[in-house]
DNA sequence: CTTGCCAAGTAGAGCGCTCCACCTCTATGG
DNA sequence: CCATAGAGGTGGAGCGCTCTACTTGGCAAG
């Protein structure tokens, strides 16, 4: 007596259907070379044995894994959980399994779970935002078809996926410049990724509407805001707006300039960027900068999947944010202005 | 000539070796019964060629796949993330993968996300929070090893991590009770899960004192936070502090009663739940319970580790909150108790 | 009645690894 | 000088599937 210990296999199915194990596997994979009646016979004999196909024996066997692997640098970030939710329901469209991993902020982390999904020999690799240098990304882009996203690295080894920040940028000061304000300020994060390109992009946007940029050192968190808006509140010739690194950076100076006293919008108009659930919250009400971050993991999995397919030439795209206007932008104080000059 | 075609394999390595595929094997894991000039000389090859080993016919054949599946019913929440974070955390302790998948917040997307994990074979199975009922959970939790986090389902099928409800409360009451408050409120958001067991434990923290419990419905989020404010504001004897269901439902408290110009604390105190990054902004400053969250993750794995290693009976931890006092909370406003009366 | 064809099903060789049983040395003690 | 042990290594049978090539049994056409 062979007792079965374990799970079912397909063999045990195919014994109690009475048909042959190849059989069971045609109805498992929901070939239309098999009867109706053989179908439901097998079906039958799975369900009572509660069989459920071994993953790692079909794709040892299959060669193929339809799974791409998805290294998020930071979960906690919703930025990264969202892109991750677009990615998935596109995978899912395209018969493609999801398997997630995070290197929990850490670069040693990062490697360690990029190498994990090497070893699963998924067909692709979507990296968000890895804190990794280009080189190391290009040497696992050669291992495997890779998206990078938001990671703002030009290469010809894998396709990107990025926030037009030029776009961002032109739309703020547009609606700045809209609204009557010319002193503007920018609270810069290169120390962090996507810092300097977010700053570049704003002195692109002033100085070519004939503007003189300020920026001041800052950094992507609360505290870095506080600190810029009291800086910039001392100056002798304060700006009458402040485009903050992201929301976070916002809320730090809306708390500044609330303690201060300064009016917000009245005094001085502020700008965050990201669009996170802080910016929508009925006593912040922050205008900022979307983006649709769900794209970029829809955008993602659809250029992996081209990859996979077997395109060979490397792309890069740029989505497209757009401004949200809430009230903590207004006209500028022209009075204020005036006076001091 | 044989081409190899694709990644290299064990015999690759061995062949350039010029060992066998077992002592490779015994090589890629780290077996002490392997030469030291073996083991070089294996690696050096394994290195040349690019070697990695293959996990889907490792575990294969191994039997074995020390990785334990992770479903997370919310992605977006802070909370989730966080736990995830502290399991994975202790999985690596335990030299365990981990494997991430979520049910993008739709019960069917649980169901297969469980699903998946469960074709994988994986060692164990730790649910956060499913959408699922009990019974479906149990099913689940009958074919694999499980630990479900904060899902509240008292059962004799799989373990359970939860915050302690009756301590959380009890933490707010005495806060409160101390502060000089009589008329206290609770949002309810019994609607979801987690609210019956938080509406539950104020009530018996309440009449354990003596106090009347004021219970108005909510759910957990801004919206109804702020209708259940206008609710309690305009009753006929408001309450001097109000225990919302989470921290989203006390940020809408707090946008009602600014708009009102009901001034906190001075007229009505507020604590919310959960200690997410909302509550520490400067401008909202909100008394809250803290729960440690990776620490759910960390038990929930620990008590998988032991479920693995077959311990079979069943265990229900609670996990202990603690108060976090911010500038929400105040004394109670005798004067306007006593007037009204 | 033969031929050809197609639908339905099967046998068996892998996929890349692990692991058990076994083999081959060299050093050691009696 | 032989028995013996242990360190170091090998061969080959699986693990649970997929997939190619093949078989079989009807049935329509000639």
């Amino acid at each position: 007596m062979v007792a079965t210990v374990g799970q079912p296999t397909m063999d045990d199915v195919a014994a109690k259907a009475g048909v042959s194990r190849a059989l069971v596997s045609l109805v498992m994979r929901d070939s239309p070379r098999v009867s109706d009646q053989s179908r439901e016979k097998v079906l039958a004999a799975a369900q009572e044995l509660g069989y459920r196909p071994n993953v790692w024996a079909r794709n040892l066997a299959s060669g193929q894994t339809h799974t791409v692997g998805v290294m998020l640098n930071d979960l906690h970030n919703p930025y990264f959980t969202e892109m991750a939710e677009g990615a998935a329901m596109a995978a899912d469209d395209r018969g493609l399994q999801i398997m997630m991993t995070s290197g929990w902020q850490r670069a040693a982390g990062e490697v360690a779970a990029i190498e994990s999904l090497l070893a699963m020999r998924t067909d692709g690799l979507l990296l968000g935002a890895a804190r990794l240098s280009v080189e190391v990304l290009e040497g696992f882009g050669a291992q495997a078809p890779t998206v990078a996203v938001s990671t703002y690295s030009e290469t010809a080894v894998f396709d990107t996926v990025n926030n037009d920040e030029e776009h961002g940028a032109n739309l703020i000061v547009d609606h700045l410049v809209d609204l009557g304000h010319t002193r503007i300020a920018h609270i810069d994060a290169s120390i962090a990724a996507g810092g300097p390109e977010r700053k570049r992009a704003f002195v692109n946007a002033m100085t070519a509407r004939g503007l003189a940029p300020i920026v001041v050192d800052g950094d992507f968190n609360e505290h870095a805001g506080r600190e810029a808006a009291q800086q910039l509140v001392g100056l002798h010739e304060p700006p009458t707006a402040i485009f903050a690194a992201n929301d976070l950076a916002a809320i730090g100076v809306l708390s500044h300039l609330q303690a201060e006293g300064v009016r917000v919008p009245n005094d001085i108009s502020v700008i965050g960027y990201d669009d996170t659930i802080l910016a929508g919250i009925g006593t912040v009400s922050l205008t900022t900068v979307h983006q649709p971050r769900q794209r970029f993991g829809q955008h993602a999995i659809e250029l992996l999947a081209e990859r996979i397919d077997g395109r060979t030439d490397v792309r890069h795209e740029l989505i497209q944010p757009r401004l949200v206007t809430r009230s903590s932008t207004g006209r500028a104080a022209t009075s204020t202005t005036t006076k001091r000059k």
